[in-house]
DNA sequence: GTCATAGTCATCGTATACGATTTCGTACTC
DNA sequence: GAGTACGAAATCGTATACGATGACTATGAC
């Protein structure tokens, strides 16, 4: 008793437990580990990370708000869903944050990240010839991540993030990989690099964006439609 | 003792503690009772609602993963920001997210919807003849609503929601009304709904409801620089 | 008068305990 | 054999207690 005190004191100094709680389940989400559909046993979280349930009940609430989880009261708490419908929502928000993310980052991207999202794009062109979906998946990211990171609005770039929070946790057990879409997929980066450099509007730069994340959607729909 | 217990047992019929404080503290902050900086301390909520502070603090919690809250550790809750920048990226993700929204909306939007907002947009003119700012916001509120409701996207809707809440907590303390503006926006309003009714594309209709939402904040930094 | 320091107070953080609710299995009846 | 009712187990919900932490204040030295 007096050891569990004190380790608890001790352990304090870093990061709250609740804080604790929330990272580690959402990663275990995101990641996997825990794949949609899971039930979130709160007592039995709260052993493995050596915890009382209350901050892993506080930390299933964020999730909760943040959309990772399905809370029932005095039922419990599940990984949120894998149904489809819930997947095409996703990805069609996400396209629509994350063209005004692309939109609003443009006039701020200098040569310097240019290039480093063309060499990106270019080691996602020999995942094609190496057939390596997984680092592909990775590099598209980064990919992204480039021409988002100058977003100068925090809100969308909290909402981008939550996105591919919740897709990651959903791809997890969805994802396919589809080639055909893949090479569009690497071409339309090029033409949205070169868009970026002619000082392209908001606009026409948004739409870019916009309508290629919908073409991934759409092919992965008529993927597992087939 | 006895007498709280068994109240405790009473109460939870309806809905949980925590819901209900969770409801409740929103409920105040973006009516204004709780204007943005006000400390919440939770024991203080807690006693005002007549339950303990567990529930209070997840409460809390949730409110912070929407936005609502600033959280520190060891130091307490505020209601979160009035920075005149966070209204202006508040409103920007919102006319971006509405925009969508109404897009996404307009096939399913009927003669009788397009009906009702006339007549609400028509009230709303009524107002600014008798000087109502109060009722206009209200009613411009009510106008976007049936705009919205046939979004078949339930997280765009969602965001459309959080936003609102959003602003709503900071337009207590901020809002000015602006003559000019809202006699341009009811216009707009009505632009909006022909534009709807000829069956406009995604597009131009997107386009049109965040120009319509872009111009008003505007109209509100004009007005406060001002 | 100002700054540093120590001590107190307010408040958060979490463990534990126990009550409330749901779920699931079992036995009983038709 | 199917359906229902009852009871036990699992799990959530919240109160309470106490430790930890940060903010504030008073006191002293310079």
């Amino acid at each position: 008793m007096a050891d569990t005190v004190t380790a608890a004191a001790t352990s304090t100094n870093a990061a709250s437990k609740s804080e604790r709680a929330y990272a580690s389940v959402k990663t275990r989400i995101v990641d996997g580990t825990y794949s949609p559909g899971y039930r979130l046993v709160l007592a039995k979280i709260a052993e493995d990370l050596g915890v009382s349930v209350v901050p892993v009940r506080e930390a299933i609430r964020r999730l909760e708000a943040e959309g990772l989880v399905k809370f029932e009261r005095n039922v419990g708490a599940t990984v949120a869903g894998i149904d489809p419908t819930e997947y095409l929502y996703t990805m069609q928000t996400l396209s629509i944050i994350e063209g005004a993310a692309t939109a609003l980052s443009a006039p701020l991207i200098g040569p310097a990240d240019v290039a480093r999202a063309r060499s990106v794009n270019a080691e996602m062109r020999d995942c094609l010839t190496h057939f390596d979906p997984v680092r592909f998946t990775q590099l598209n990211q980064d990919f992204h991540s480039v021409l988002f990171e100058h977003c100068p609005n925090p809100h969308i770039l909290d909402l981008v993030h939550r996105g591919w929070n919740r897709l990651a946790s959903l791809r997890s057990s969805t994802f396919r990989f589809v080639p055909g879409r893949a090479h569009e997929s690497v071409d339309e980066h090029e033409e949205l690099l070169q868009l970026i450099e002619s000082g392209a509007g908001a606009d026409e730069i948004e739409r870019a964006a916009r309508l290629h994340r919908s073409a991934t959607l759409d092919a992965y729909l008529a993927q597992s439609n087939s």
